[in-house]
DNA sequence: GATTTTTCTTGTCATATGACAAGTTTGGTT
DNA sequence: AACCAAACTTGTCATATGACAAGAAAAATC
């Protein structure tokens, strides 16, 4: 299962067969239990984690200190806090568990060394980051050009694990809504 | 003026000075005029420019058919579409030129090649990801967290070139309004 | 420099969403 | 099982923003 998983995420071109062995030897379980707390605002990010079974989200604080859901990661997913833990600052985000979870972590010095080591790794990384990008693109592009209710439509089909368990007042606010509305648009659609 | 600009840009702490001359030197100068497309969805980027004077969009049609502005590139910035570019696809995003604009430009073979093997040119490059995502994130997150009057009173702080150059109507879609929202936005604040 | 086209402003009205408050339901804790 | 706290729903009213249309200003074109 470690490596069945870990081999399809890090499924690259130029990643060979013993690389990818390395990459994955370096990769270790951590379990969390609903509620507990990844990453806290304030410290800095020391690794990276993979999803193997459960669900998390990452929040903060808007400048009227509302909680605010930016992401949530499913199973397979890529947990983690990319600007503290590449820029080694503090991070404003918060990470926490909504279910019990289950982890293949990597620290960032093991992760350092496998960057500058395995000319595959870092490519693999780059399009990792690409992706990324271009979803957070598309975030900010569908804030503005589509309604509260495509927005939720589109989350139904993009990550229904989502929809069927997290608190739906996380959901409202990834939404970019309260969760006043958010209530309403559930009723309408049903 | 070349090297001025461009040592700027690529300063990373891993670049030795003759690393930072050979990256140098593979960036050509490309000059464009108001108007002049960069870069037409459907088609593949093939190569980035660093802005050494000017100003450009980029912009998409969202579902309804209206015209987008995604991101505005002013002096030094770098002019990318990195989703096209790093995984080799057609591009959904138009870059175009609001001013008569002269940049350095750099192919992606040879972008490549350095990346490959200037080691600290890839952790540069990661540097500047890490940084863009989080820009996006912000972005999203202030789509959503504050008003629209706020949001260009932060594109105000944070890219008056923009604000005093590009034409409103780019403006007022870049910050998630109508035009008609957004000159009645500027009356309230003059 | 006159004309045409595009951009910007303003008016009126509609609508999605927010703010706040009061219930209701759910879930965790003892 | 009973209780308490948190999560969710619903009501009323307020407001930011959109849609559409008409006019004014600015810019591009001849």
């Amino acid at each position: 299962m470690k490596s069945e998983i870990l081999s399809q995420v890090y499924n690259h071109p130029r990643i060979r067969a013993g690389e990818l062995s390395q990459i994955i030897d370096a990769h270790q379980k951590v379990e969390f239990q609903k509620g507990d707390f990844i990453l806290k605002q304030g410290e800095q990010a020391q690794s990276y984690m993979i999803m193997d079974e459960g669900l998390m989200r990452s929040f903060l604080y808007d400048v009227n200190g509302k909680d605010i859901t930016t992401d949530f990661f499913c199973d397979h997913d890529i947990i983690i806090e990319v600007l503290s833990l590449f820029q080694r600052t503090p991070t404003s985000e918060n990470i926490q568990a909504l279910k019990d979870s289950t982890c293949w972590k990597i620290d960032y010095d093991v992760f350092q060394e496998l960057f500058h080591s395995i000319d595959g790794f870092a490519e693999w990384g780059r399009l990792w980051m690409s992706n990324s990008l271009f979803q957070f693109k598309q975030r900010s592009l569908d804030m503005v050009s589509i309604s509260a209710k495509d927005r939720y439509m589109r989350l139904i089909q993009e990550k229904p694990q989502v929809v069927l368990h997290a608190p739906l007042k996380n959901i409202a606010s990834y939404l970019g809504i309260t969760d006043t509305s958010f209530s309403r648009i559930r009723k309408e659609i049903s």
